[in-house]
DNA sequence: TAGTAAAACGAATGCCGTTCGTTAACGCGT
DNA sequence: ACGCGTTAACGAACGGCATTCGTTTTACTA
């Protein structure tokens, strides 16, 4: 009944467990992560000090169970493959996103992407006065693209729509998860492009 | 006591006295909100059914209250002055933002918001089956710049990051508000060149 | 003028996060 | 091998908070 040979609970269980709940039902109860794990609420606070660090620590699992984006090809390959990594992190839990941009805290795992971005663009010679601003709007992007993949197409009622134009764009749009990842493409994609201008305008000047 | 002569509540006082709340303490609960108003919480359910729709009245009421946008000129600067409006309406009440992507609902001025918006692409050549894909991009980006202006700086700690590429450019960066204004004009002119181009190509092609 | 709807209140409910004290097993040092 | 501090479980209890329901009084409408 008191301390078990060995430990019912770790922080990564409890992580997992709160993930899974996320994933099915779109929220969590420390009762419900409790009952997963066949554990009362209160046991729980003897490895995370509350509800907030349960999410940060679903925050560096999910990033940490993610396997690494090639970088050996150009700069622009590169920068690709890290961003749909990235991206990817955040699509394998849509119901989580929201969660996630309640409180922003830099995990080490996000903070060493930014490194790998950092290096990239350093490559591509960004300057060093822009680089962070460049970072900024890939990691907006990329973020709003995650939040897009939560809401599925609630968002999209062509009823809603007063212009014809827009109700035609509606329709012509698939549905669902593949509407998504058509959008990130194409803007991942324009950005690239501007990008590799901008370096180059850089670099000229 | 009951019901008085003329009534202490409505949806707009709610959203605003909530929006007040959030904007300084960057959260609310009904009692706070019925304190501001002079009202027990329970009068608030004769108006609104519940929390969600207070946080949905916010979202209604900083979209109404925001100027309209000047789409006289070129599309690319009427799509600059729309997205401009768009993100300014998030970056007045920057504590709100993760509150409004917790659930993602359509009101209608933000509907009507994508209908300007995509009435300027259809007249900048952008084809139906591409447009809302272009829509959705724009969307993304802003949410994400808006996202990025309520986590101040606590992301870019110059002591987390690893590669001395990252150190410099954090440190090269400036902080606050100033910061997250300058890479969301970044981030503009890079996607409005990207769909200048983009553009063009689809009327050649 | 009578009856229905609106809009306030007060009390009560139930969930949920969190804290605290207790208990018992593990592991380390002597 | 033997204490002893630490760890990790449990159970009980607290307090906050969103929400509901019945009541009351007033406003509107036929």
């Amino acid at each position: 009944m008191a301390r078990p040979a060995v430990p019912k609970l770790s922080v990564e269980k409890i992580a997992a467990a709160a993930l899974a709940l996320v994933d099915t039902r779109g929220e969590f109860t420390i009762g419900e992560v409790a009952a997963a794990l066949s554990v009362r609420p209160s046991s729980i606070y003897n490895h995370l000090s509350g509800k907030t660090e349960i999410i940060e620590a679903m925050r560096a699992l999910i990033f940490s169970t993610e396997p690494p984006a090639d970088t050996s090809g150009a700069w622009q390959e590169a920068l690709r493959a890290l961003l749909l990594r990235y991206r990817d992190a955040f699509a394998r839990h849509p119901r989580l996103i929201p969660m996630l941009t309640a409180h922003t805290v830099s995990s080490p795992d996000v903070m060493h992407m930014y490194d790998d971005i950092a290096t990239v663009l350093h490559t591509a010679g960004i300057p060093a006065a822009q680089l962070l601003d460049v970072i900024t709007v890939l990691d907006s992007f990329v973020i709003g693209a995650a939040l897009d993949i939560a809401a599925p197409d609630q968002v999209w009622d062509p009823a809603q729509a007063r212009t014809p134009v827009l109700v035609a764009a509606i329709e012509a749009a698939g549905h669902g998860r593949a509407r998504a990842d058509r959008a990130f493409t194409l803007g991942l994609g324009l950005i690239l492009g501007a990008l590799t201008t901008f370096a180059a305008g850089q670099g000229r000047g």
